[in-house]
DNA sequence: TAGATTGTTAATCGATTAACAATC
DNA sequence: TAGATTGTTAATCGATTAACAATC
């Protein structure tokens, strides 16, 4: 099975599933019980034959002439994702993002559980923030051990990123999602998903030139 | 010259560049003067040959066996972004995310300037956030006439995209960044540059995954 | 049946990779 | 000159688009 993996629709195609995810759960509360893949397009706003693509990448099954059932395609979307359990994951870093998301509620429905947080200013050791204790760093080792997390946030200055991603590395985490706005170089058995905030800025101001230039 | 619209690179290029600005502004403030494609490369965690694609998009000229002069790159890439000069911006949600990048100084290096805070909630109206008075929806649209603002970045509950869109446009704004878990649908001359965060969790989780099956 | 939709195929498009001639 | 690097070209790769046969 593990040679069968998955070589359609690609990364684009994996992070398109969160906005699809998102109008399926509100459709579902509103008490639809099945949708189209052109429905399913106009809705998240992408065009219908990638939205094909994507839910045939998570092996998902319609009926022809139907559509999807709402519930077995929000499974199977949660599923391929890995959304359906949670993921127990440390915080390190308790500035203004790191802080912004502990605080975002919806993450647990995305299967991201924050157990701690972490901080290497004293000042914020030892606060409750959004129920979560800060703890020092110098615990991050011996509680993942304990705790057997492998999946870590990273919300700290550039400077910092390396060290603590050398410290999360040391500690066993295998998963980091880093928004730390510098490269961090880890073995070859641990994941790096670096976000670069600024790359949505640089994106909107040189599409937006576009358009007024009318080429785009 | 509207006619010679970049179309090498394209989005994926220009999303990296922030990164290499980040890298190039580093180094210059540790005095080197230049730098090589395969340097920078090794230094934001890309391939060169995607970093000499990049550059190339952005108009930067190199010297033969030597590399690019640091100041003249960050200059050519600050402006072909057009980061170069302040663009004055409006942010509507001081939820927990809006609260973040309001207080997050790296902006102002990148041209974003708030200018001014939005919010629905009379409980958060008035009070002053990272040095920026938060005011209620209503005064939005006199306010950007009066300063002539285009450009709002928008931090709101999924419910409240649309209606919050529909009152951007109506006041004349063209450039929205938006944050919120939805879809918009705005007029041809409006761009809306939309993040997912949860994108970058799905893609790690994947990813990982891909990795634990020595596929990857 | 008639209408709608899935699942899939083929064609197009764009990004990445690799290589190297020209140049300092 | 010898070594290094740019700028560019060609080849590869992967994603998107469009179309439609099969199916309910």
């Amino acid at each position: 099975m593990a040679s069968m993996s998955v070589r359609v629709g690609g990364l684009p195609g994996i992070r398109r599933l969160p906005a699809y995810l998102g109008v399926l759960r509100h459709l579902r509360e509103e008490g639809l019980e099945t949708i189209s893949a052109t429905s399913l397009a106009r809705r998240a706003g992408h065009p219908a034959a990638v939205v094909k693509k994507d839910i045939e990448m998570t092996g998902a099954a319609g009926k022809t002439g139907v559509g999807y059932e709402l519930d077995s395609l929000v499974a199977d979307i949660e599923s391929f994702l890995g959304w359906n359990n949670p993921h127990e994951a440390f915080l390190v870093g308790m500035g203004n993002l790191g802080t912004a998301l502990l605080g975002y509620d919806g993450f647990r429905s995305h299967g991201l559980d924050f157990v701690a947080a972490f901080d290497s200013d004293p000042e914020i050791v030892g606060r409750t923030v959004h129920g979560v204790t800060v703890l020092p760093l110098g615990k991050l080792r011996n509680l993942s051990a304990r705790m057997g997390i492998r999946t870590a946030v990273m919300t700290v200055p550039a400077p910092a990123a390396q060290p603590v991603a050398d410290l999360l590395v040391a500690a066993g985490i295998k998963r980091i999602w880093s928004f730390a706005p510098a490269a961090v170089s880890v073995p070859g058995d641990v994941v790096v998903q670096r976000e670069d905030l600024s790359a949505g800025w640089a994106e909107l101001l040189v599409r937006s030139r576009q358009v007024e230039n009318g080429s785009g």
